[in-house]
DNA sequence: TACGATACTAACTAAAATGAAAGTATACTG
DNA sequence: CAGTATACTTTCATTTTAGTTAGTATCGTA
């Protein structure tokens, strides 16, 4: 199977391809999210703790120009936008999900538990 | 759900756990090939002009330190390796599996077709 | 005696992704 | 009039990932 481009980008393949559409450390958080509500700017950041405004922003507009999500401005002040997921950003969701139980699956033969709050290195 | 640490290194979720292992531009590709055969360290380089002899024995030690693939050394001049997926490594690839074919269905969708040999931007 | 083949390593560079901090606009509140 | 709130944008710095180039070891062949 051969590479190809598209929009000036060369690939190799169609995960890679793929992935650059829904990779990245933020955008499969921020679809999970949006799938079970619609979210404001704030309310996204609130619930990630360790992205910046400039992350949050940028994977935003990525996944509206992929057609993905929605954004949905308010005319008020102070500013309020609305983000919501397209019937094309719920269909990452079972890709999103298959990936997420490999990684279930891999932490616990690695002995990682993710309970609520705490995580981490073996307990006593 | 929590944040959590596993060899010194901090992951948000277990998407993101998943894709330390297996994500990456290499991989995947890697793993697709040794799923279909064991390959040797110039075959498998052969079958992906891109890689770079630095990249390639890199991925393989990842790939080799997380199990799913093995290696295999013959003592002789000039040197013979052999690579092979393991069973931890078939389970990558139904989730591979399905990255890759929904990195088809944009691909569709996005008008490019991946005939044997030609790829790219649209024909007349 | 030089060359080719194989599977690497090492040193270095370049490019991409991410992060931190500050600034912008407007209206309301005390 | 200072401070608060929201949803950004801008700039600069750092980290991570990927790629380039050159070199190593050994033996058989020309």
């Amino acid at each position: 199977m051969g590479d190809f481009m598209y929009n000036n980008k060369l690939y190799y393949n169609p995960v890679e391809f793929a992935l650059d559409k829904i990779g990245g450390t933020w955008k499969m958080p921020i679809l999970w999210r949006l799938n079970k509500k619609v979210m404001r700017f704030s309310e996204l950041k609130r619930s990630m703790p360790h992205i910046s405004d400039k992350m949050l922003t940028s994977q935003l507009r990525d996944l509206e120009g992929n057609g993905f999500i929605k954004r949905k401005v308010y005319a008020v002040v102070p500013p309020k936008v609305e983000y919501s997921i397209t019937e094309d950003g719920k269909r990452v969701i079972p890709v999103l999900e298959t990936l997420r139980n490999f990684g279930l699956e891999l932490m616990k033969e690695a002995g990682i538990e993710l309970k609520k709050g705490t995580a981490g290195t073996a307990k006593p």
